[in-house]
DNA sequence: GATTGACACTCCTGTTACGGTAGGATTTAG
DNA sequence: CTAAATCCTACCGTAACAGGAGTGTCAATC
């Protein structure tokens, strides 16, 4: 029978987890003085606390633990619980080392002196929307200031609502950056379904498991440099991308009158290579 | 201006989370009602929450980032600050590649039908200690009766006193199993260096930074099991002994009469491959 | 103008595995 | 007999929120 003290510097545990592990019921010692308090263990018990210590150290947490040790668990479950534990940890391995690609990639992107705050990628899932979609081969850039009220006006007709918060974005349908008949699609996230027109169709747009974003801030004419960082980090972090870039359009000409103040978010769906 | 609702569906991050920014002083909504305490934020402030996430991403604690955000903190202070990051998910990963490991030996063994709960094996820090130690060669394992009460005598003699908690283990020198002529060393844990005798001297022993460890529950005649088990498992899991192994011995003929209920420690010495 | 449903607010608790500290009782050594 | 070491309980703190209770506000409808 030894005091805690000696007890906790037998296998090199503190006192306070000794006495910890007493509180959740895991490793009640065997016997405790009742006009004093004192906790008294056994030398058999240095066998259970080095089961626990060998289950902490391949990731259990107290509670597994107390269920693995509690019942005489069967090897069968054991064998499933250590399997969940195995997956577990490869999990957290890959995330890890997606991490350690990302930082790397900001890393190489700091010592080529690109500014760190100007474009920071983030993954994000992208809901379900419903939208209302026209799509159409614009001459240049500029054409966007009539057919953004063209497609205004047609739901004013029709009466549908914009889903709140808004989501008001392009999708460009070219593979690759063109400076003349653009094929675009301006898509408005809306409540529900209208009537389809010549012009003005609805859709729904699955949602999208993984999109890396980046806002870019200014006027239009500078967002080449956000697409350039977020495909370079694309293929930079091992992604590929499986879908058509969104731009989403969050202020603009329409509430600020600074083209500096501008923003946009780039979107592009993408999985793991 | 949006609010947080709105707010928080922009950037698919929860109103919850939005509110815990603001009470850690993270993300300060740009204007607050004082009659409602309604919160309210800009657009702008999505290049701010970009930030933020992005930095949650590649695994920087809310209390880093805000460090990293208040103060325009420098280039090379960031670039410290990433590199640090990068050698934390280094370890990381290898920590978790280790405990896979372990998992993987565990479930061997038991697809294997070896006894789960016979043989647990725990890492440790062996701590530094002075010891009284008497090195032979003996004839048999029988020996041990007789030498062991010789060092005790001579102890006594010199008037040292034994550390709390005991802390008595075997030494053995041959490389290899042998049933006769062992070279071993018998150590006790002193608690100060006593006068060296032909028999006896008294020494420092360094710290072992990770020792593999398993309690073995019974009679001598049967602890192959758990040298069988610990060698198997130092191997299994990419390890090397790297020094002697140590027999502790925690309850014995000493005071069990059973010798089912003697417990004994094998200690190993080791490092990663 | 009143109602209503959605949304907002402020606490408070709970999560993991203990570490730190305060204040008081007990044991052990000198 | 006294002092030091050890023990006890009890409460707070950690990271990053989630969940819930109880209550107040907003925008739209009747």
């Amino acid at each position: 029978m030894y005091k805690i003290g000696v007890f906790s510097k037998m296998n090199r545990v503190t006192v306070k987890t000794l006495r910890h592990y007493d509180d959740i019921g895991l490793l009640k010692p065997c016997h405790v003085d009742q006009a004093t308090g004192y906790r008294y263990y056994s030398s058999d018990q240095l066998l259970s606390l080095h089961k626990i210590l060998a289950l902490k150290q391949i990731g259990f947490s107290l509670s597994e633990i107390i269920e693995v040790m509690d019942k005489n668990m069967s090897m069968d479950r054991m064998i499933d619980y250590l399997e969940g534990k195995q997956a577990a940890i490869s999990k957290t391995i890959e995330d890890e080392q997606v991490k350690l690609k990302q930082i790397q990639s900001y890393l190489k992107n700091l010592k080529q002196e690109v500014v760190f705050t100007m474009h920071n990628v983030v993954l994000k899932e992208l809901p379900e929307v419903i939208v209302a979609s026209m799509r159409k081969i614009i001459p240049d850039y500029e054409a966007f200031n009539t057919i953004y009220p063209e497609m205004g006006e047609y739901m004013k007709q029709q009466n549908v609502k914009c889903a709140t918060p808004g989501y008001c974005f392009t999708l460009y349908h070219d593979g690759e950056y063109k400076e003349s008949d653009i094929d675009v699609e301006i898509c408005e996230s809306v409540t529900d379904f209208g009537e389809d027109s010549d012009q003005v169709k609805f859709k729904r747009l699955e949602a999208v498991k993984m999109a890396a974003c980046v806002i870019h801030k200014g006027p239009y004419n500078t967002i080449g440099l956000a697409y350039g960082a977020i495909t370079k980090w694309i293929e930079g972090n091992g992604y590929e991308i499986i879908g058509l870039p969104r731009e989403s359009y969050i202020d603009g000409i329409w509430n600020k009158e600074n083209p500096e103040d501008w923003l946009t978010e780039i979107q592009i769906p993408i999985k793991l290579k």
